[in-house]
RNA sequence: GCGGGCGUGGCGGAAUGGUAGACGCAGCGGAUUCAAAAUCCGCCGUUGGCAACAACAUGUCGGUUCGAGUCCGACCGCCCGUACCA
């Protein structure tokens, strides 16, 4: 009994079989339920890593489950094409991005294929080619048609010596990573989509989805950041040119004699209009300028402000004067760009009252005895009541909030309003490879849509990298056009779309991919929603709200009759690696070191911390070698296997080993022999208990928790003895390990002589009649510390539970003559006996 | 800075508020073997004890409960996101 099993010979055969067979083509027209699996798709970065084998493996097993449950399954894998990495290696290595993604495509579904996933690869896709770019263009026409989409001037990373826009990831402490020149902010003219159009309705939509982690649901509430607050107006002591008040938002009224100063942006007008005679306040104002555009390097820069001389006057108090400075910390994109400053109640204003010395009051304190505890180094921004407020005083934040914006809508200085969190979209990107906006600038009809019957606007294939910057900007004749409206001569938008555009709809193209127009509704719908959808937690807002925009956006246009693309949602974890360094303390990979040194040198190997795999740590392990060696199952089982799949998961070679050994003794489990006789009634309750359990774990997506069952089972059947019921057990295995090692288990079927693929098999039925024990395990406890058990008929009433457990030995040793206060039974659980 | 998550043996983890540590990895002991690999059997949280058993134990501190890994509060550590990485 020392068989091994043949990876190499029955990963190749069936994975041909199956696609000779078509074995998961999905069939729009079949009458069977439907189910939609679908991960995100894959960057084509080069080769695929263990990231992705995870993922897929996470879907496959899904799909491939729904296919045994009797589902038709759509199950589609393509490409997310465009991107910055391929105009990188477009400079790096003089290749051009298209011949670097598509070399990339090719090499990536070759391993992926080797992996013997169950997808439908006649639905392939990749978003850099223009019959999909181009219906992307199409459905950037309609949202523009529909008012949804609009221009307006933004910030952007501007590299001044590379004359080039940087990505956030680009800018490192500052500075552009490749000249190494201090970045600054500029502002450009860009195309934005409405999203904040539908804030409410992404909103309410999150209440629907009830198969989606909590946790990206808050994520995105707070992203959204629905805030109910009050916009009013500040007259300023003394003009600025015409300007002779601003309005501020603050989501606090309630604090508003708290107020100690306010605050404006540095691109706000009256900031701008003031710079022109001061030049202190321009210098001011550039520095400003250095931060660059990303939220978590704004907020964490030091708090600077510029004293403008001017003041404001407070709105419920005429003869109250609050100083107004510029401030960095000011964002003009949300609410007005404007603020007051309350330092007792945000720890921001305090931070900033403290550096410019100005007075601090308290107005809310959470009880009458704190009316006039002094604020030290931290803001309270907890509940209360109002104190120093004059006629708000005594009030609750809620009641006060109402109380200063009743006075301000009666009034008129002042209106109650909401404000979002979340900003229009910004598609624009100054770069080349990405889907081009079909948009045609003339001079006396402005940006005209370029005409469909003109689509696709397709990439120049003829561009240089030598130089930064856009080559679709530079090149000699693309951009040259005559106006689709006037024919006067024109000039091309040279901006392509930001790839989460691409993203944003894939899902429906993989449903239906006629040639003519982006998806045919009918067919579309008849697979949307995305039933499951599987992929990193790193796309909780950003990516998957886009989606649900775009997917609401077509439906308020009439396009589709789907609001929410993705009914069930699932968050996987990494897969992460040990690290490893040499005594100069430089990464080593784990194929340069053996039994503990450097192989090349002998040195010592410091092993360090467990981390995400990534090429800069060197910690990454490739996925081909492992598969040539142990095999597409054994791959797929450890992916599977141990972590929660919503952890992370730790690559181990003693790990793939033992996955291995595992996928063997499964191999010689289920060879063939001589039949057995007669039953073993244990073993059957295994059997069914794990086929009802398994059956549950794979639903819920808890695929450690099958694996574990597997494994139990997989141990009784190896213990037992001979029977029909070991036949029986040994037979039904083979379908249960069927969607996690598929290659195994079509090779265990043919050979126990079964007919057809297991690709097209059910899944085992279990006998509820056989989940029931008759006989439970009570736990008998003192106080709530275990101090016997005892074994009883299932359903035992408590009366004779209690008895029988007042006649433990333990127990009476336990209870020391005491008497008991109170007994508690939980029927066929355990009894606590508490004194 | 802000938003979200996670924390259980040597390691990955299991556990509808009800017997903490299922299952796997590593390790140790044994069988088989000329030897090894493979395979099979057994042990395996810590401390004390020959043992029966007892005490301790789910990041830290506190709370609710007959009973807390699980619920609540505070803290510590790590991870993800932060709108131009995908």
């Amino acid at each position: 009994m020392n068989a091994r099993f043949n990876h190499v010979k029955a990963d190749a055969h069936w994975q041909r079989v199956w696609e000779e067979q078509g074995s998961f083509h999905a069939d729009d027209t079949s009458a069977k339920p439907r189910a939609y699996v679908l991960e995100m798709f894959p960057y084509p970065s080069g080769r695929i890593h263990m990231g992705h084998v995870r993922n897929y493996t996470m879907g496959d097993v899904l799909a491939r489950f729904r296919r045994m449950q009797g589902h038709e399954v759509l199950h589609p894998m393509g490409w997310d094409a465009f991107g910055m990495p391929a105009e990188n290696a477009a400079m790096e290595k003089k290749v051009h991005p298209g011949d670097w993604t598509r070399a990339n495509i090719a090499a990536m579904r070759g391993q992926l294929k080797r992996l013997g996933f169950a997808l439908d690869w006649s639905r392939e896709l990749a978003t850099c080619e223009p019959d999909y770019y181009g219906q992307e263009q199409a459905l950037f026409l309609d949202l523009y048609a529909a008012n949804l989409v609009y221009r307006k001037e933004s910030a952007v990373n501007w590299d001044p010596v590379d004359m080039t826009v940087l990505a956030n990831e680009q800018v490192i402490d500052g500075r552009g990573w490749r000249s190494g020149a201090l970045v600054e902010r500029r502002k450009l003219s860009q195309w934005f989509l409405k999203i904040t159009d539908f804030a409410d309705d992404l909103l309410d939509g999150l209440k629907t989805l009830d198969q989606w982690p909590e946790k990206v649901r808050t994520m995105q509430e707070n992203w959204i950041g629905k805030s109910q607050g009050m916009r009013f107006r500040f007259a300023l002591d003394r003009a600025v040119g015409d300007i002779d008040g601003f309005e501020v938002f603050t989501t606090r009224p309630d604090t508003l004699f708290g107020a100690s100063f306010s605050a404006i942006a540095a691109d706000h007008p009256i900031a701008q209009a003031l710079a022109a005679n001061n030049s202190e306040l321009a210098a001011f104002i550039e520095d400003c300028k250095r931060t660059g555009t990303a939220a978590a390097e704004i907020e964490t820069a030091e708090k600077k402000g510029f004293d403008t001389g001017l003041s404001v006057t407070h709105p419920l108090d005429p003869t109250w004067k609050l100083p107004l400075f510029v401030a960095n910390f000011v964002l003009m994109e949300y609410g007005t760009g404007a603020v007051f400053g309350c330092p007792a109640h945000d720890q921001r204003d305090l931070d900033f009252a403290r550096k410019y010395a100005l007075p601090v009051t308290r107005v809310v304190a959470p009880s009458p005895e704190e009316a006039d505890a002094p604020i030290h180094d931290e803001a309270y921004v907890g509940p209360g009541r109002i104190v120093n407020s004059r006629f708000l005083d005594g009030l609750s934040v809620d009641e006060a909030k109402a109380a200063v914006i009743a006075r301000g809508e009666g009034e008129g200085w002042g209106t109650g309003t909401t404000v979002w969190r979340l900003r229009d979209w910004g598609v624009s990107r100054q770069r080349y490879w990405g889907t081009p906006i079909p948009i045609i600038h003339c001079e006396s009809c402005g940006p005209v849509a370029v005409p469909k019957a003109d689509l696709p606007v397709v990439l120049p294939e003829d561009v240089s990298f030598d130089i930064p910057g856009n080559p679709l900007d530079r090149h000699p004749t693309w951009k040259h056009v005559t106006c689709p409206s006037c024919n006067a001569p024109a000039v091309r938008e040279t901006d392509t779309l930001d790839t989460f555009v691409d993203s944003s709809w894939y899902f429906i193209r993989f449903a239906s991919q006629p040639d003519d127009q982006p998806f045919d509704r009918a067919t579309a719908e008849k697979w949307m929603p995305v039933g499951q959808y599987i992929g990193g937690v790193e796309h909780a807002i950003l990516h998957l709200l886009y989606a649900r925009f775009w997917t609401r956006a077509l439906e308020r246009i009439g396009k589709i009759g789907v609001k929410e693309p993705f009914t069930g949602l699932f968050t996987q974890g990494m897969v992460t690696h040990e690290t490893y360094k040499d005594p100069a303390g430089q990464w080593l990979s784990p194929e340069d070191i053996s039994n503990g040194v450097v192989t090349a040198t002998g040195e010592p190997v410091t092993v360090g911390r467990i981390e995400k795999m990534s090429k800069s740590k060197k910690n990454v392990v490739d996925p081909g070698p492992i598969v040539d060696q142990y095999g597409a199952d054994a791959v797929r089982w450890f992916m599977l296997s141990d972590s929660p799949p919503e952890r992370d998961l730790e690559w181990t070679e003693s790990g793939i080993e033992g996955c291995w050994r595992f996928i063997n003794r499964l191999w010689r489990i289920t060879e063939p022999g001589e039949p057995a006789q007669g039953q073993d009634k244990d073993l059957d309750r295994k059997l069914h208990r794990a086929i009802a359990g398994i059956a549950a774990d794979i639903d819920a997506l808890g695929f450690n928790r099958a694996v574990a069952k597997l494994h139990e089972l997989t141990n009784a059947i190896e213990k037992a003895s001979p029977s029909a019921s070991r036949d029986a057990a040994a037979r039904a295995l083979v379908r249960l390990v069927a969607p996690m090692v598929p290659h195994l288990a079509e090779e265990a079927w043919a050979r126990l002589g079964e007919t057809g693929l297991i690709a097209d098999a059910l899944w085992p039925k279990h006998d509820p009649a056989l989940l029931v024990d008759d006989e439970v395990t009570i736990a008998l406890q003192v106080n709530g510390k275990l101090r016997d058990t005892l074994v009883a008929p299932k359903g035992t009433d408590r009366a004779a539970l209690e008895a029988m457990a007042m006649a433990s030995d333990k127990i009476v040793r336990s209870l020391e003559r005491a008497a008991p206060k109170k007994v508690i039974v939980v029927p066929d659980r355990l009894v606590n006996i508490v004194i």
